[in-house]
DNA sequence: ACATGATATACATACGTGTTGATATGGGAA
DNA sequence: TTCCCATATCAACACGTATGTATATCATGT
């Protein structure tokens, strides 16, 4: 094993025999410095192997070069795409990034904010608004999804719109494009816990377009709030047979729309012949699961790439627009 | 908008009317502290809603509480179900996690190393050697899955096998007691700039599984460096036509079995009659796919439990067993 | 000749915290 | 009394870095 001390700023201006001032002065490169010290201690610090302590330039206020992407559910693949692009993205600008789900605690935001992170994403549906305002008043460069509603929120925060919302009423819109008028709308199967999601865009949009389209329209085509696919599926199998006349389904994602074709086929009815059925994601299910799903694709790496950008723009201080929105793109296949 | 300098240790002191140090003892619980004193204290702290900086405390040497978790490929089902366990049992210790894919150059490492993490989790087919080395010279905490062969790992470096190797072993031999006797491998469809995976540990795992069971085995039975799905299916076809005879597959994951199902029914041909198909994952395409597909459960839940615990055990520096190992569970469904 | 700007260096301070060592008080035991 | 220990406090330093301020030298232009 070998010695283990860290090196430091002062054993660079040792072994270059220059002041610690000086040593600074080239890593940072704002100042002028002789060209032969210079040379030195660059020497110095790749034999050294030094490399500045993160940590104590950040409590100097230099940024901790670290971002943290606040979330609710991480455990699907649509989302591991968003990370993955955000992960790329952001070592592109030089920042890492901490993930989390469902922290939806005090304790939780001071610790974030005692972190001193350079900026914060967040893409949750339960994360409280009260939270979300001490970020804002911490003054930590925020950008927001909207996979909720928000209220009041500043100029100076991001806020990126998915499409989920006008993606929900488009897929209601073509599935009435298909003669269906009878549309039961399938929630997330949620793991305990969790809250329940009434404010979740994507169902705001199938209800709005339901309304709009004027077709009728309760609270018994909602399936929501159940932890299991065989929940899921009993709850569609027992309302279809308490007479609920439905000719088409909405899955909120395309868990829910593969559970709900398992529920129709043990039915004995067809998929599409007797209900149409429509997905969201475009999550590799969709691909394989049989009648292979229609649904709704995002533009998960255009979305990356906003985000990331709109953090640095805000964290730069330029004064940009931090307002972008983003279509979804529906994918035609057999369920439809 | 509100006032917004940071509160201070010394903003508290000046509230309670004590003494900084005072404060510290407080917070950090360490000495004598005069009983109405620390009462004023924790009321000032509640009232500024104050919290010690954790840069500053880093600095100081008290850890960041916060943990890297380098990857190759975060962007499927099976991994961000880990990546969301260990974020829940990092969180119970205190931690908060970083994630980071395909960050393998020397860059990376200085960074890392200069930002001061607790611990580090490595989860890579593809991360040097020679890295890794880094981590352990600068006597961070670490913890290695065994996805692909490690060399002299020293003592004091947690050793997870998550069960692929032998998984992949079972794979084979349920196969074979199915009276399969001619089995492709196809490996994962790789995105671009990915390195090759020959020292992945389910390829040798079904390498020496086909030896010791004396199978006719050679490299035209491996599919691998496909960038799509496409040229999977391809490939299959191309070599069962050019008369590679086979009767079993075997995916290193659900997605390539799921590739591979859909080429052989291309061909006409019946799974499981004529080809019997195994998966890797029970992903939830496993689930939906048809037909369903048989595969090898990884005990995600306890893998990462245990990845955390002994990154725990190491910080603290408690001299327990860093050598753990899990075994896969094969799920039978109707591809087999 | 002088003023000016570019080049070049170093000291001292600050970021916010944890901890050492010194000091003070009071009570009980010798 | 004197000694010891528990209680209690705080000034000062250290972690490793960035930078404001001060100072010095030198070439250039007037």
């Amino acid at each position: 094993m070998t010695n283990n001390k860290r090196v430091t700023r002062a054993d660079v201006a040792k072994y270059a025999n220059v002041s610690e001032t000086i040593v600074s002065y080239v890593i940072n490169n704002n100042r002028y410095v002789d060209k032969d010290k210079r040379e030195r201690v660059e020497v110095a610090i790749r034999e050294l192997n030094y490399r500045p302590n993160n940590v104590a330039r950040t409590l100097k206020g230099k940024g901790s070069n670290q971002i943290i992407f606040i979330a609710d559910q991480i455990t699907n693949e649509y989302f591991s795409r968003i990370v993955s692009h955000m992960d790329k993205f952001a070592y592109n600008h030089g920042y890492l990034i901490s993930l989390c789900a469902n922290r939806n605690s005090q304790e939780f935001v001071s610790q974030v904010i005692s972190r001193q992170y350079d900026g914060i994403i967040i893409s949750s549906t339960s994360f409280p608004d009260e939270y979300v305002e001490q970020f804002i008043n911490a003054n930590i460069p925020l950008v927001l999804f909207m996979n909720r509603r928000y209220h009041n929120i500043p100029k100076n925060v991001g806020i990126i719109d998915s499409g989920l919302y006008s993606g929900a009423r488009e897929c209601v819109k073509y599935l009435i494009s298909k003669g269906r008028r009878h549309i039961l709308y399938i929630d997330r199967i949620s793991s305990k816990g969790t809250k329940s999601t009434m404010d979740d865009v994507r169902l705001s949009g199938f209800v709005d377009q339901m309304i709009e389209s004027k077709l009728e329209f309760t609270e018994e085509q909602i399936i929501a709030g159940c932890y299991s696919e065989e929940q899921v599926e009993a709850e569609i199998i027992k309302r279809i047979q308490n007479g609920l006349k439905v000719d088409g389904i909405f899955g909120r994602n395309d868990m829910s729309a593969c559970v709900a074709m398992s529920a129709v086929k043990k039915m004995n009815l067809k998929v599409p012949e007797d209900i149409s059925v429509i997905g969201f994601d475009n999550s590799s299910i969709s691909r394989f699961c049989s009648p292979k799903l229609t649904t709704m694709e995002m533009q998960q790496e255009e979305i990356s790439h906003a985000a990331i950008d709109m953090l640095q723009m805000i964290i730069e201080g330029s004064e940009s627009d931090l307002r972008a929105s983003f279509k979804t793109n529906l994918i035609l296949r057999e369920s439809t």
